[in-house]
DNA sequence: GGCATAAGTTCAACGACAGAACAAATCAGT
DNA sequence: ACTGATTTGTTCTGTCGTTGAACTTATGCC
């Protein structure tokens, strides 16, 4: 009925070990640096007992996962408590993104901190998938050397894809945006020489922005106590397509496949307009960026053009902006209801829109979404930039370090 | 960033013992009678220990959830295996649907075998809240003593209502068909002398639906040899209104609240005609009973009026099922491009205008849903009956014991 | 009747957590 | 400055649960 995994003892123990790592992961992210939790702090956190707590945090301390930090700030009488907090010295992880037009590498360590990055502004598709793999491996490579120069130990890598990504079998099934179909790019990296040995994994792009999303420091008290944990929305990333990521109960959401989160094909108007995807009124047809561009009358344009039209009120850009508003609402509602998320996150390209974009929004959302008259659909602006795909790239691994740290503790 | 729980060390023993159980449970379903798992086999498929085994079955056997079936078939040479199997002896569950105008109640134990059962076709719900609920707990207590009478153990009951169902909080918050907001259905049940002692949980019907279907011991070698562990399909409810149910690597997805799988409310078409929930062109406006009804031009009718003008091609039904079909179709691929599921499952009154509801649909998706040109959207029809709520009310319950048994053994 | 084979049981050992006793480091008050 | 209270961190013993191997049991085959 439900895949119920045995359990070995090892497990146990690298489940405590994880939880106590996410809580200090938690709490130093959470509220600011002061307040780096102590051994006993975590001990009355987990309900586990003191020397437990303190059997693992030494041993993830030896591994340089956490650090200690001198002395937390004095409040009453007993002894004074040594903070715990993650520890950027060690452990780090690779995250690539490869756009339909540019390419970014970047390391980040456990704390979060990029730590080396270099972005290639125009990557040359015209090879074959194997040869634009490789040049995006050969930049993983510079990125590689220059972390290996902080004494870092990058513990495995990520590639973030535009299109329909198997992350179990590490393929790329589909991306009409790269023109791609059926390329096995696990196997294709694995064999350059430039990673060899390093851990390697692959996914969408906007489920990885929709990660970073969750990973970024941001919003301090913004909602309830315990900042990110159990957060829960669907992340836009309007690029050239538009993409979605979503995020329940503080974990992507990943589909059989990892092919869940289409939201750019979902159907705003069964009569609307042709989508290059075959069917009739996606909501690409509508707040895609080309077809965006064009109901403003700013074909061949980019992004900021229409900012900038719609900065100096253009009719016509406010008009398609309104009615990309509205069309994304549309689509969003069917998210919203289908999947009962608390928020919609508006990324990408429709971050710096959203002044245009989010009132028809939010006004479609309150008619169109159930819940609504019970709980209203706050709509956000992203906090990460426009590297929002590498960061949650890089992201994917730590999350993998945190989950499982004991296979770096023996080492 | 995440939700990491501590682990005890009973932890272990219960996640074991779940394992073990689950294991038997597929085995068991899954293929034929005969195929009863023995504690070598299971020592073998875990990977655990055979003495461990020996350990977790004997606590399920005396705690009466497995029993031993005397020799499966001779196979080889060698000590012959005892069989073991699901035992419907002790543990059972309650399962309540209370839906706008009847309602109904059954005991299944942990065969999922349906002990006992009671329908009252008509309810009375022109009174409070409180007093509709207490003719259900009437309902439920009469159950509930039939099933004793038998020498079953009930463990918890669960009920399955219309509407938003804050399955955390045990409220109801909006139902629509009933006419009820903000009712605290657990505390009002709670108070039943019926059901004095018994853990209860209410959850939305078609979320419930969508976990009878799980556990329906139908499609012998439909999919992988794994039977219905990894299962993902959203499952249509079409009653009143139209909810759907959906299941992702075999466990039911609920959203942040309890709130997801709301498709009777996505935008088939914003400009088209207006719903009762305020908004224009959802599904149910289409594909709800009572429109589609209207359209066929049988409104004031039944479910089973359209069936039969659609068996002699009345052109006002066939037009306005395939309406509706493509409306669902539009409305599910939406679904499918967002959480990426398996299949589609027509069930409640869609399971009867299967035929031809189904075609439309199947078209619908194969043009909207993006993954469709690399695997296609299966469309299934339901394999439970009228009673799938129920059922799955009384599943919920009893995959609550599957997953975390030991707390049966002590006592 | 004896041997091979596989299932099930028993037992010592090991790994991991729990709980209590103990040592260490600070503050408050005299 | 000294003493006691207080809280943190460590150490140690006990218990729980799994592991792996040795042992017993039951059957088929020769």
């Amino acid at each position: 009925m439900a895949p119920v995994e045995r359990a070995r003892q090892s497990d146990l123990r690298e489940r405590n070990l994880a939880a106590v790592l996410a809580l200090v992961a938690d709490r130093t992210a959470g509220a600011g640096a002061a307040s780096a939790p102590s051994r006993a702090g975590l001990a009355a956190a987990t309900g586990m007992a003191r020397g437990t707590v303190s059997a693992l945090v030494d041993a993830l301390l030896v591994g340089g996962l956490l650090e200690e930090v001198p002395p937390p700030p004095r409040t009453g009488a007993g002894r004074p408590a040594h903070g715990l907090r993650l520890s950027g010295r060690r452990v780090a992880a690779l995250g690539v993104e490869l756009g339909a037009s540019h390419a970014v590498a970047c390391v980040r360590d456990l704390t979060g901190a990029v730590r080396a990055r270099e972005a290639v502004p125009s990557i040359d598709r015209t090879g074959p998938p194997a040869q634009v793999l490789a040049a995006s491996a050969e930049l993983a490579g510079r990125v590689l050397a220059d972390a290996r120069a902080q004494g870092l130990d990058v513990v495995g890598g990520a590639w973030a894809l535009p299109g329909l990504v198997d992350t179990g079998a590490g393929t790329l099934r589909l991306a009409p945006n790269l023109g791609w179909r059926d390329v096995d790019v696990l196997t294709l990296l694995g064999e350059h020489p430039a990673l060899h040995g390093l851990p390697l994994a692959v996914d969408n792009e906007a489920a990885l922005a929709a990660l970073a999303e969750l990973w970024h420091p941001g919003e301090p008290a913004d909602e309830a106590p315990g900042s990110r944990r159990g957060a829960s929305f669907v992340l836009v990333t309007g690029e050239v397509g538009i993409g979605s990521g979503v995020v329940l109960g503080g974990r992507p959401l990943r589909g059989e496949r990892g092919w869940s989160g289409e939201l750019g094909h979902v159907t705003v108007d069964p009569a609307g307009p042709r989508c290059g995807c075959g069917a009739s009124g996606c909501l690409e047809a509508y707040a895609g960026q080309e077809a965006l561009l064009a109901r403003a009358g700013l074909a061949g344009g980019g992004a900021d053009d229409l900012r900038r039209a719609a900065e100096r009120e253009d009719p016509a850009a406010l008009a398609a902006l309104d009615d990309a508003g509205a069309a994304l609402g549309t689509a969003l509602a069917a998210a919203v209801n289908l999947l009962d998320v608390d928020a919609v996150v508006l990324g990408g390209s429709c971050a710096p829109l959203a002044p245009w974009l989010a009132p028809p929004l939010q006004r479609e959302l309150e008619r169109r979404v159930l819940r609504a008259r019970l709980l209203e659909v706050p709509v956000r602006v992203s906090a990460t930039g426009a590297d929002a795909a590498v960061m949650g790239a890089a992201a994917l691994v730590l999350q993998g370090v945190l989950d499982a740290p004991a296979p770096l503790l023996s080492a």
